[in-house]
DNA sequence: GACCTTTAATTCGAATTTGAATAACTCGCG
DNA sequence: CGCGAGTTATTCAAATTCGAATTAAAGGTC
């Protein structure tokens, strides 16, 4: 388990940046959300994961899995978009315990109308701050501590077009 | 507000990984300082900083600055300390409507206890997997978010001495 | 000194998070 | 078939979070 050796005052004064970073990163986005779509960031997580996969549905387990919250955690938020009219629960066919959870027409209004404001305060205060050459740096070191913690390559595209109706 | 585009896949998918990897290293680090110490990392925080403040003690204003939780949060997290005794809660001299926090003995010990364990965990979760190389890129991005966020440069040495005594 | 604005810290209620317990169901195996 | 182990999702109580309102005191101005 140990590690041998301590933390430098460097490598420590990283971490804490990289905590700070992480958490006022989060705290402005959640506000944003909040002004301008009445959406915590994890609901939103939520709509954008569904917006993500075919026929913007997906079973509680699997999105479970990639969104970030537990297991009851979901369960809470897709009740509280369901009341929002945004999800809509749904038996899953082969399996009867299964539920899915899918947008509505008016979920994916949403999205559309919240994405782009929430993209750029995304590219504002992530991407555009940094050079290129840095941006490049940042995504391969983050890609090998996800791998190193067993996080599954995030293949997300963006917004996706409307249900096929 | 708008900064003219959207995100392309790549950045999209870095700024998920970014999300994932914060978000599973705080829980294995909330993990690991319950299991070991029936800690919770922001009560971990404000022991940590306190440690690294002259005497051990700080406002309660500038601890909430350094620290990641709102003023009621500190004021909660404080009064939990409190209970467990790592922490005492001091009127300020020359300021009557202040409130000075200090680690207490048993503070001291639980964070000499606490603090190899954890910070191994860090260094081998968020450190080792890394090249020198990546580690210093991802310091120069981090501090350049940072910068751009508002965050003082978190000037942070390592477990300082016990106290005076 | 009285007054007003600002700052410090806590308290309150509402919303959210967590893990443990529960209920319902699947699957493999005898 | 029928039992037992493993899955899926929800519910529950307890702990935590947040922001708004509150209380108390400092600092400046007249």
């Amino acid at each position: 388990m140990a590690d041998g050796k301590g933390l430098t005052d460097r490598e420590l004064r990283t971490w804490r940046t990289f905590l700070g970073v992480a958490t006022v990163l989060n705290h402005r986005i959640e506000q944003q959300l909040k002004d301008t779509a009445g959406l915590s960031h994890p609901q939103y997580e939520v709509l954008a994961r569904l917006s993500n996969a075919p026929d913007g549905e997906l079973r509680m387990t699997e999105l479970a899995g990639v969104a970030l919250t537990s297991k009851s955690g979901l369960s809470y938020q897709i009740t509280q978009l369901e009341k929002a009219g945004l999800v809509q629960r749904r038996p899953c066919d082969n399996d009867d315990r299964g539920i899915i959870a899918a947008l509505t027409e008016a979920g994916w209004s949403k999205l559309r109308e919240t994405a782009p404001a929430h993209v750029n305060l995304v590219r504002s205060t992530f991407v555009t701050p940094l050079t290129p050459d840095q941006f490049t740096h940042l995504t391969a070191a983050l890609d090998t501590l996800g791998a190193h913690l067993g996080i599954t390559p995030q293949t997300i595209t963006a917004l996706r077009e409307p249900p096929p109706t």
